[in-house]
RNA sequence: GCCCGAGUAGCUCAGCUGGCAGAGCAACGCACUCGUAAUGCGUAGGUCAGGGGUUCGACUCCCCUCUCGGGCUCCA
């Protein structure tokens, strides 16, 4: 028999017969091999395993728990799920299900405009087993378009996709008037089978997929029912969505549900609670939070040390109102491009409408351009606690993280267009660095380029996107080119951080703007003696305090820094006759600058430290005979180990550096 | 705004098909005085989110509103 011979990713080459597949290939590897393959990668394709091979090929296994390899077993799960559900709803119809992050999710529409309950899932479910254990083939097809219609004639969503296979990136297919499909023949045919001509399911589809129903899959969970709109369009008709997981192996996918419950647990607004940080009034209305004092404590300490570090790196502090004319907002542009994120006018003064200011920058503006400025003063750097209302639809109102009334570490820095580079560089660099004093290491940025709706000149934006690139180069942290998610007037750099257990959130914002300069008609007399337009930075460091401190506290899971920390040390005394010491010793810490509390011994010791340790204070202190002879104390840290017999002035020494290290 | 779900004491949650509102923790009081994550006893605490309806009777069933959660859309 004929052989061929093929190209491995290590640049060996290995010799296989002719008619071989790509998992003949594998198997010839090693049975390992063959057991993880899902799918292989032929001359840089992926295609399914049952590919038939050729000469002169390069060919890599994907394997199932590599990336590539999750995606498909999450797609091909996608696959069965759509199967269930047609086969549980005489009459569903469904639109499209690709894999996700994490999982999968598919898209339906039951008959009558029915809605999936909860506990439909389970049955689901149920439903999707049968299918892996009846070891399903994915059978690869490509069809006429005309053929397809008549199989999918009763699935508009799909007919839709046919006639236009371009839109669904899951479904793509090379040739025009072709559209690829992929059918799972069942082991006897369906008593109602939803297609066609077809004995059981198939579903336009790109692939590649597992090769079989039985292989790598089972291993998921569905997770909860959502609506969705076909085509993500508003005007769409509304989709019943189930959202699913899926991994390559059952403790991969324990793995996940177990990460799930610890991102529950670090829930910003459930510790806002525990620790009596905040909370959000329903009479005060929804997305606008009310600070207790120990979130308050730690706001405070946040804005002191911001509005330090921003003074020493130049900036200039103002403060503006709530509320202006509408006219502002029209000079602006803000009443053209962002009216639907702007709370309702107020009439005053006979028929004057007042806005509530949705952002800070034509207010800044309005300084700026106060007086004549000079080429001497560039750049200008105006920095405001800034709090903007913005009307937020109902149902993404969350917690800290989306509000409808927030503070903004505002500020808008005026400089010529030569400037522009160094400043944006600089820039960059000062938000890192206080990103980093926060205990953030791990950054990503996005270069949002120019959108659809946009306000000015396309060189302008093309200059400006092209300086942020070479600043966000020189920052040397890596960054993705986001085409067409610019604001309306400016492109940007969105800064997001991985957080502890490796999520990520975006935090600063950077945009350059060259509109507000010629909306509000400002210059400064240059050295040749011209006027100039100036070149404005957008920038808010952590783009929303109240924002930042949800995500700092789903960072620390609540375990605040002790540079952060409402309390700092808590004092407890053994007995009551310690009880007088303690208090001396939360004096002397608090003339040291520190921030203690004392616990009177009406409750047992361990009920007292179990008390500090839920209210997360980073040193417990424990006072006692042994304590009030030597002037020592018990320092039970938090995540450390106890440690008996420690000198007083040993212990604020520690604190000290504890503090000013911004140790986490 | 749309889809699904939820709202019972400060918190976490029970409360079956309509028949007098419950627990644990927290709070408060008393006792206990203890060396590293829950001492005991007692007291108080509720317009069952709000409003309307059905019913002899509604926490329970229906409608509207508010708030929250998960998604969609949006996110300057």
């Amino acid at each position: 028999m004929a052989e061929i011979r093929v190209t491995l990713p290590d640049g060996s080459t290995r010799t296989v017969e002719q008619g071989a597949t790509a998992l003949d290939l594998a198997r010839s590897i090693g049975p390992r091999l063959a057991r993880d393959a899902v799918i292989a990668e032929i001359n840089g394709e992926e295609r399914d395993l049952a590919t038939e091979l050729h000469d002169g090929d390069r060919v890599a296994i994907v394997t199932a728990d590599s990336e590539r390899g999750l995606y498909t077993i999450r797609h091909s799960t996608a696959h069965v799920l759509a199967q269930a559900v047609l086969d549980l709803f005489p009459g569903a119809t469904f639109g499209i299900g690709p894999p996700v992050e994490d999982g999968f999710y598919y898209d339906f529409e039951l008959p009558g405009g029915a809605t999936f309950e909860p506990e439909d899932l389970e049955r689901i479910e149920a439903r999707m087993r049968e299918i892996i254990a009846e070891r399903q083939p994915f059978v690869r097809d490509e069809l006429p378009a005309d053929e397809a219609r008549k199989i999918f004639a009763d699935h508009p969503y799909k007919l839709e996709i046919i006639d236009d296979a371009s839109t669904d990136p899951m479904s793509g297919t090379g040739d025009r008037g072709e559209v690829r499909t992929y059918e799972n023949p069942p082991a006897k045919p369906k008593e109602h089978p939803p297609f066609h001509g077809r004995p059981g399911f198939i579903d336009l589809c790109r692939g590649p997929h597992v090769p079989d129903t039985g292989t790598h899959l089972g291993h998921f969970k569905l997770m909860r029912v959502a609506g969705a709109y076909w085509r993500g369009d508003e005007t769409k008709p509304q989709l019943q969505r189930i959202y699913g997981t899926a991994w390559h192996s059952r403790a991969a996918l324990e793995e996940h549900l177990h990460r799930l419950e610890e991102a529950a647990r670090r829930d910003h607004r459930k510790l806002g609670v525990e620790l009596d940080l905040f909370h959000f009034p329903p009479l005060v209305g929804s997305g606008l939070p009310v600070y207790h004092p120990k979130g308050g404590l730690v706001r405070k300490l946040m804005e002191d040390y911001s509005r330090a570090e921003h003074e020493r790196a130049g900036y200039q502090f103002v403060y503006t109102p709530h509320i202006a004319k509408a006219d502002l907002f029209a000079i602006s542009g803000h009443l053209d491009w962002y009216a639907e994120g702007m709370y309702p006018p107020m009439e005053l003064d006979e028929g004057q409408a007042y806005y509530p200011k949705p952002m800070n920058c034509p207010m800044h503006m309005l300084i700026y351009g106060a007086r004549q400025r000079s080429y001497r003063e560039l750049p200008l750097r105006l920095f405001e606690f800034g709090t903007v209302y913005r009307y937020e639809k109902s149902g993404v109102v969350h917690g800290l993280l989306r509000a409808r009334g927030f503070t903004q570490d505002d500020s808008h820095i005026f400089c010529t267009k030569e400037q522009l580079g160094d400043e944006l560089e600089s820039l960059l660099a000062f938000v890192l660095r206080l990103l980093r004093d926060y205990g953030f290491d791990e950054f990503e940025a996005e270069l949002a380029t120019r959108p659809d709706k946009f306000v000015g000149d396309p060189d302008d934006w093309d200059d400006a996107e092209a300086q942020l690139r070479r600043a966000v180069e020189a920052a040397g942290i890596p960054y993705v080119v986001a085409e067409g998610e610019g604001a309306f007037y400016a492109p940007k750099i969105d800064v997001h951080v991985r957080d502890a257990i490796g999520r990520r959130w975006q935090l600063s914002t950077l945009q350059v703007d060259f509109q507000f300069a010629d909306r509000f008609d400002l210059t400064y007399v240059g050295p040749d003696n011209q006027r100039h337009r100036p070149c404005i930075i957008h920038r808010a460091l952590f783009g929303s305090f109240d924002r930042f401190f949800g995500v700092l506290l789903e960072h620390t899971a609540g375990a605040l820094p002790a540079w952060l920390a409402p309390v700092q040390a808590q004092v407890l005394p053994v007995r009551s006759d310690h009880e007088e010491h303690a208090r001396r010793l939360v004096e002397r810490l608090r003339a040291e600058g520190f921030r203690a509390e004392a616990t009177d011994a009406d409750e047992p010791l361990g009920a007292r430290i179990r008390r500090a340790k839920l209210d997360k204070v980073p040193h417990v202190l424990v006072v006692g005979d042994d304590d009030v002879a030597n002037d020592t104390v018990g320092d039970n840290p938090r995540g450390g180990e106890v440690e008996r017999d420690l000198p007083v002035a040993t212990f604020i020494e520690r604190l000290r550096a504890e503090i000013e290290s911004h140790a986490p």
